[in-house]
DNA sequence: ACGTAAGCGAGACGGTACGTCGCGTCTTACC
DNA sequence: GGTAAGACGCGACGTACCGTCTCGCTTACGT
């Protein structure tokens, strides 16, 4: 992404092989996919792969790292109001990822890659860290703990990223905004209040 | 894990070569460690190996079922009486993890397997909704949209699941029991308050 | 063949594996056999194989043994009047030989062994060669050249192991006696005259 | 063969290989020797072995199409005046042999391959088919039984092989000249006048 | 515009791991 | 004592990808 910039065929060259990955990420699978089989899919001869991308894993991070831009790109700043009705982050989070659902699903199913799936994570958790910031920063006598914020952020990130890859492995039957909603209910009524049974309890 | 109870000889390898999966798993991750290396560690020929697991997917596979059974028979029944107080059960969860930390460490973490978190994720969902039932089966007049059950039970599971990674990745730096509580508390009261600013509203 | 005469049992377990040893030589040729596959086709315990046998080679050099010694036996004393014409020492070889013609066609023929066929090359110019020692005893004056007269029997038995596989690979279209008088008149009037033109020359 | 006469490397690795399958051959014997074994031998990696030959007997294969080859060019054509005294032929045939010593050693010996010696034997065959066509074409008035040529043929094509097989067994005690005479003297007198002792008589 | 450096295909190569097969040895239990 | 059952170490097999490398061709860039 970086050195090879300069041309217009190793531009060309990339977005080949980068296509050919994630059709062959949809149709097996991360792990089953092979160097060659990129190569040969792209086409591109396999020792040309090895001039851009390192392994794999270097071209899925690469492509990844598009999508996360896009994505953060497409959240605006962060310092905005936050209400509890405004799901708008969470709702264009969901259409991100409707967008780029193909690849989504193939990463994040239980064929995609752990590495990626935790990437996407982090990368949710800081999202949210930086939302969480703000509204704290908005109340000045919140005590805080580090420690504890960090869990339940990551619970929350769990949560979301749950939402997402149940979203996408039932093929999407429900809108962005929809999915933003349930998320929400979740996060701000807790478990049972989501499912409209406020008086039962957990064991 | 049928055909083999006949010897003793190859019950003691199986155990032996279980051992040296998870020891190599917490060591360098389970998709860095080779059939050879297990054999090797074993010690026990590496033909010897594929006399008993087709792969060492096959291998995790056994290890799995067998820590899920043990955490199914910790668990107990599941028709008990469920307060919103009750974090028994979870608690117990965390306890088993606890138990097993290191394996389940290498298992869930980032260079853990997907299809090992996959397994449990869905394991935890059944748990769920056995319990959900169960609550729902005591509110007669509850309505019911098993679609939207789903989804909630899918975005417990994946915050309970990310609360056994986190648990994990730092070391426990809790009790279970406190494990317990936190995520009891973020299901039952949801994210704000659960994190102290009730008043506060999601971006 | 020694030490396991004690038993009937041991006696009828050695005579199922030779017996599956011929079978699966005449099927697929005496390389392509495994002691597993004797085994399985006596049928008889692979481990009893090993009790008898220390591999297939000791099996067929057994088989072999026996085989030769009924040559032997049937072939008679050595030293009789010899002449030209009698070729009944020779015909009683081809009838040895089509007596086992399943046998020696699986042993000799190009998937047969090269070791098996060497041993009966060699057995067949010791017989030689006791005949050749009667013929020369009997005339006192003839000069001895050890190593010419090897060559010439080595060439002599190569011969008729020669028309014995020929013999065996079309199937037998001749009678043994046939066949005893075409190896006869090669050896005793030269391959031309053997084919009838006598006036014409080797290149 | 065919596929590897573009690259000048691939043309070297062949060489290295075949080169250490002779040595080795000539060392062990053929079927003791390993793909393992001749990777290291050339030295050249054990898979590079198998871009190029499927197995060791693919590599013998060729090794042996080759030197045919060479024998066939040095036979010159068959349509020539052929006499009694005329052992030019086999003499080449001979001295090809005495050339490819070692090799034909390993290949024919005991520990040789069965297969190796049968195609050989049948390129014998062929050879001496030709010859013997050209000198029965001069014979307008012959009769002609080809089964019955065939085997005398055979017989003759055994008896070489066996010349041969002695020939390099006793290291070749005698010249090439001396061996081709022999041959032809038993060819042409046959055995018993080739002992020198034509009064005697076979049993 | 055109020579030159790049991008690229072709494919050889060493290397690691795979999963399979067959070997010969051994122990255990049965009859 | 002979046998079945089968575990075990061992070593070779042939395959699949990996990441690196060299070699020419061609092509589109820069001056």
């Amino acid at each position: 992404m970086s050195h090879r910039k300069g041309g217009l065929q190793g531009e060309r060259t990339c977005k080949l092989i980068r296509r050919a990955l994630i059709e062959l990420v949809e149709e097996k699978g991360f792990a089953e996919v092979t160097v060659g089989e990129i190569a040969a899919r792209a086409p591109v001869n396999r020792a040309t792969f090895y001039r851009y991308y390192r392994d794999k894993y270097a071209l899925v991070e690469e492509i990844f790292q598009d999508v996360v831009s896009e994505l953060s790109a497409g959240l605006g700043p962060t310092g905005q109001v936050a209400t509890r009705e405004r799901i708008v982050g969470w709702e264009r989070l969901f259409e991100h990822v409707g967008r780029h659902h193909r690849l989504y699903a193939a990463l994040l199913g239980r064929r995609g890659d752990p590495w990626f799936a935790a990437r996407l994570r982090e990368r949710c958790v800081e999202l949210a860290r930086d939302r969480l910031r703000t509204v704290q920063d908005a109340i000045p006598g919140a005590g805080r703990d580090a420690e504890s914020d960090d869990l339940q952020l990551v619970l929350a990130a769990n949560m979301i990223l749950g939402a997402i890859t149940w979203w996408l492995e039932h093929h999407r039957p429900r809108s962005a905004h929809d999915m933003a909603e349930a998320v929400v209910r979740f996060a701000t009524q807790g478990y049972f209040d989501a499912l409209g049974i406020g008086t039962a309890q957990p064991g």
